[in-house]
RNA sequence: GCACCCAUAGCUCAGCUGGAUAGAGCGUCGCCCUCCGAAGGCGAAGGCCUCAGGUUCGAAUCCUGAUGGGUGCGCCA
C-alpha cells in the first residue's frame, strides 16, 4: 500500500466535490497536485500543493481553495487535523491508525511491500557492462555491473518487465588483436620464446587460454600463416574471455538474461537492413565531414564518407558510418543492434555505459530516434569514475606496476555485497570514491555496516523474543494489538517505513537506484534513533518484560523496518546479514 | 573551438524532477558509560546552494550567459 497514492486519492475525490458543488471550475488538470511528506516534520505528516497549482487556472485565490479543501477533509476520519499554511500549503495530519495499517502491510506483504504498478508491465531493455571481450572486468566495469543490475531490479520491482543484456564488443579489430595475443602464448605453451609487440595484450590471464588452446589443437597451428588460425583462435579466445567474463560478473551475483553478440550482425545482413531504414528516412548520405575546430588531428585530410544525418534527431554533427576502405564503423553494427531491441518491441531501452562513452550519447539517442520514428525512449547513464583508495591515500592503476585492479580484485577483498552497495551510494553521474579500508569499518559512517548493523539487531530482538516465549513469526506479529504505538519516537518510525513505495517509485522514476541505498540508510537512523532512546527511556525498548502484548506491537514496528531494509538490499543485490560478528 | 557531466557547511555528499526556516556523515565545541541496550548517545556552532541575469505566487532545482574542474571530439570499440 502507498498512503501517499491513498491520501492523494482522498485529495482529489475531495476536489472533485468541490467542484460539483460550485466551489471550483471544472475542467482542471489535477496532473501537478502532489501529496508530499513536508519538509519539517513540525508541519504535519503530509503537505498538499492543490490550492496553489490550481489557484491561477481557476481564478481563485490559494487560500481560498485550500481553505475549503481543509473543510471537506477534515471530515474524513483518516485526516486528524488540516491545517492551511504559507503561501496555500495544506498541511494534514492522519490518524495513528493509518501508520500501524501501513506497518500491518508491510508484515503481510513482507518483500512484496512496496512494489508497484508504475511500469505497466512495459517492456524495458538495460543495457549494462559491454565490455569488449579481451580480458577481466575491471574496477569501472564494476560500477557499471552494479548500477545497471540495481537499475533493472528496481524497474522490475516499479513494474516493468525488464530484460538484463549484455552486448559483446566481438566484432572489431580488438577481437584480432586478442587472437594474435593469445597465439603468441599458444607459442609460448609449445615452448618458444615470444615478443610482445606493441598493440598485443600481454596480461598473464591470456596463459591459460594459449595453454588451453594447445591442449584442443595442438600442433596444429604451429608455424602455420595468420590466414589458418585468426578466426579460429578468435573464437576460441573470445569465447574464453566472455567464460572469464560471467565467471566475474558470477562473483558480483550479477546475471544477464541475454549475451547479443556484434558478431551475430555481420554477414547476416541486419547492419544493412539498418542502415537501409535509415537510408529510407533519407538519413543516409555521402559527404565529407569538417574536422573538429581546435584539436586538429595531424593526418587530417578530406575524405569523402557514407554518413548518418544524426543532426536531424538532435546530433551537433553527422556521423560516419562507413571507414575510407568500406567496412563499418564501429556506429553501424550499433545502429543496427538497437535496431534489433526496437523490433523486439521493447517501450524503453536503457544504456549503462562509462563516462569515456560521453560523446556518443547523442549520436545513440538520434539512431533509436530515427529508427523509432521517437516512439522508443532511449535513456542512457553514464557511471563517472571510480577512485581507489586506501587507508585515504588515492592510488592509481598501473597495469606495468602491477596495480591495475580487477572486479576479482575488489570481490575478493571485501565481498560483493559491502562492493555494491558502496557503488551505489553515489549517484551515477558523479565521481565515486572507493576506499578498500572505510567500506570495512564498523561505525556510522560506513552506510553498509551501518544499514546491515539495523538489521541484525532487529533479528536479535526476535531471537530474544522467540526465548521469551512471544510468537515473532510475521504473521502473529502482523496480528498483534498495534494500536498501543502511540509514542512520537515510535510514530516517526513508521512514517519513515510508509515512505518506502514513494521512494521506489521516485528512484524508479529517475533511473537512480543510489536513491534507494540513500532511504535505507535513513531508514536505519530512525531504527538506530529509536533503539538508542530505549536505553534511556525502558518504556520504549522493543521487549516489554512481562508484557507479551506491548512487546508484540513494538516488535512489529521493528520487523516492518527490516522487512523494508530487506526489500531495499534485495534491490540493491545485497544480501542481508542477520548478526554481526 | 564544440559537446556532455559536475560545482550545496571546513571535508565527503543527499536534496523527493519548482515548495515552507536547504539536510546527513565526518571534523570542531559542550555534555552523557560503577549498573540496567555505548562496535556509541544527546546538543551546539557552521550556508550569498560558484557568479550575474531571466521565468513565477515560489528557484539549490527550469532558461540564458560567465567562471572553475572532469570527459570526449573522422578512418579505435
Amino acid at each position: 500500500m502507498n498512503l501517499f497514492d491513498d491520501i492523494r486519492a482522498l485529495v482529489l475525490e475531495a476536489l472533485k466535490d468541490m467542484q460539483a458543488a460550485g466551489a471550483l471550475p471544472g475542467g482542471l488538470d489535477m496532473g501537478a497536485v502532489a501529496v508530499e511528506p513536508p519538509r519539517d516534520p513540525a508541519h504535519g505528516d503530509m503537505a498538499t500543493n492543490a490550492a496553489m497549482v490550481l489557484a491561477r487556472p481557476a481564478g481563485l485565490k490559494p487560500r481560498d481553495i485550500a481553505e475549503a479543501l481543509a473543510a471537506r477533509l477534515a471530515a474524513d476520519p483518516r485526516i486528524t487535523s488540516a491545517e492551511v499554511a504559507g503561501p496555500g500549503f495544506l498541511n494534514l495530519r492522519l490518524a495513528p491508525g493509518l501508520w500501524h495499517e501501513v506497518l500491518r502491510a508491510a508484515l503481510v506483504q513482507g518483500a512484496a511491500f512496496g512494489r508497484s504498478d508504475m511500469g505497466q508491465g512495459r517492456r524495458v531493455n538495460v543495457e549494462y557492462v559491454s565490455a569488449n571481450p579481451t580480458g577481466p572486468l575491471h574496477v569501472g566495469h564494476t560500477r557499471g555491473a552494479v548500477f545497471g543490475d540495481a537499475l533493472a531490479s528496481l524497474l522490475a520491482f516499479a513494474g516493468y518487465d525488464v530484460t538484463r543484456e549484455y552486448y559483446i564488443n566481438d566484432g572489431g579489430a580488438q577481437v584480432d588483436v586478442l587472437a594474435r595475443s593469445v597465439y603468441l602464448r599458444y607459442l609460448e605453451a609449445h615452448g618458444r620464446e615470444v615478443a610482445f609487440a606493441e598493440g598485443t595484450y600481454p596480461g598473464d590471464y591470456l596463459i591459460e587460454v594459449g595453454e588451453a588452446l594447445r591442449d584442443k589443437v595442438g600442433d596444429a597451428y604451429l608455424d602455420q600463416p595468420e590466414e589458418v588460425w585468426l578466426g579460429p583462435v578468435r573464437d576460441f579466445a573470445t569465447e574464453a574471455m566472455m567464460a572469464l567474463i560471467r565467471e566475474d560478473l558470477g562473483l558480483l551475483g550479477v546475471h544477464m538474461d541475454h549475451f547479443f553478440s556484434e558478431k551475430s550482425l555481420y554477414g547476416t545482413g541486419l547492419i544493412e537492413r539498418a542502415i537501409d531504414a535509415l537510408r529510407e528516412k533519407g538519413l543516409i548520405y555521402r559527404g565529407v565531414l569538417e574536422p573538429p575546430k581546435g584539436k586538429m588531428p595531424e593526418d587530417w585530410e578530406p575524405r569523402e564518407q557514407t554518413l548518418f544525418r544524426s543532426t536531424a534527431h538532435g546530433d551537433d554533427v553527422d556521423r560516419p558510418i562507413m571507414k575510407s576502405d568500406g567496412s563499418w564503423t564501429y556506429f553501424a553494427p550499433d545502429i543496427a543492434y538497437h535496431y534489433d531491441k526496437i523490433e523486439r518491441g521493447f517501450d524503453l531501452l536503457i544504456d549503462v555505459f562509462g563516462a569515456d562513452h560521453g560523446g556518443y550519447v547523442k549520436r545513440m539517442k538520434a539512431a533509436v530516434s530515427a529508427l523509432s520514428d521517437g516512439r522508443v525512449p532511449v535513456d542512457i547513464k553514464l557511471c563517472q569514475l571510480v577512485r581507489l583508495f586506501r587507508n585515504g591515500a588515492p592510488f592509481k592503476m598501473s597495469k606495468r606496476a602491477g596495480t591495475f585492479i580487477t572486479l576479482r580484485d575488489v570481490v575478493d577483498e571485501v565481498g560483493p555485497d559491502v562492493t555494491r552497495f558502496v557503488m551505489l551510494t553515489r549517484k551515477n553521474d558523479a565521481a565515486l570514491d572507493f576506499d578498500f579500508d572505510k567500506v570495512l569499518e564498523q561505525s556510522r559512517e560506513n552506510p553498509v555496516f551501518y544499514v546491515q548493523y539495523a538489521n541484525a539487531r532487529v533479528n536479535s530482538v526476535l531471537r530474544k523474543a522467540r526465548e521469551a516465549g512471544i510468537a515473532a513469526d510475521d504473521a502473529a506479529l502482523a496480528a498483534a494489538d498495534l494500536s498501543i504505538l502511540t509514542h512520537e519516537a515510535e510514530l516517526t518510525l513508521a512514517r519513515k517505513i510508509a515512505e518506502w513505495p514513494r521512494q521506489v517509485e521516485i528512484a524508479a522514476r529517475a533511473h537512480e537506484p543510489h536513491r534507494v541505498a540513500f532511504y535505507l540508510y535513513d531508514l536505519a537512523s530512525e531504527l538506530h534513533a529509536l533503539w538508542n532512546r530505549g536505553h534511556d527511556e525502558p518504556g520504549l525498548r522493543f521487549l516489554q518484560e512481562g508484557d507479551p502484548a506491548t512487546s508484540a506491537a513494538k516488535i512489529a514496528l521493528a520487523r516492518a523496518a527490516t522487512v523494508v531494509i530487506c526489500a531495499g538490499l534485495a534491490i540493491l543485490g545485497v544480501t542481508p546479514v542477520d548478526e554481526m560478528r
